[in-house]
DNA sequence: TTATATTATCGTTAATAGTCGATAAGCGAT
DNA sequence: ATCGCTTATCGACTATTAACGATAATATAA
């Protein structure tokens, strides 16, 4: 993974209502947009705009299905993150 | 490590310029910041204000020696956060 | 097809980040 | 004490981010 992309994600990560959310999507494997609206004390805009850069960073994905959007962590990009931590020395 | 905590590491790596000074770091095991400098196409200001958000977010840290400053990955917080980062499933 | 539920986008505002050149501050050598 | 080297900080500018409410867009249900 180039620096480029992996600068991205990291910063994706670096708020820490966006680590929040990853990590509740780890958690519940899959989660809808409104569902992580309800748990934070944010608006959906906000909400909506966070996942929007999570998504657009790589780390998450989300797929429509209906008038809901599915989201989850995207494992191939977070194992991709995790091999470059482990390979950091 | 908490979550703000580990937010600001993330968003101290969020840029490509700071991913590569802390990959230099890790392989030169401690640099001055000329030295930095001297690799990268940006001037003096902008690689020490690097420097300083990559030190305030912890992850790496200086001490002064002389008239110039050593750089060093803070290996404690950088394995806090890869213990994080294995423990995300 | 109209209403409802859900999500995304727009427009705005305030704050933060990225970059530079110029300058200040510190130490060591002369 | 001053000069030179190294690093940090300041001030300026532009760009990006974070947050909101309002609105648009889309899909399902009635």
């Amino acid at each position: 993974m180039d620096t480029e992309k992996l600068a991205k994600i990291f910063k994706a990560l670096g708020h820490p209502t966006r680590i929040k959310i990853v990590e509740h999507l780890m958690e519940m494997d899959t989660c809808v947009c409104g569902q992580i609206v309800n748990i934070f004390p944010y608006s959906q805009s906000t909400i909506s705009q966070h996942l929007k850069l999570l998504k657009e960073s790589g780390i998450v994905c989300g797929e429509v299905e209906g008038p809901k959007t599915r989201f989850c962590v995207d494992k191939h990009a977070l194992n991709q993150v995790k091999t470059y931590m482990e390979n950091l020395k």
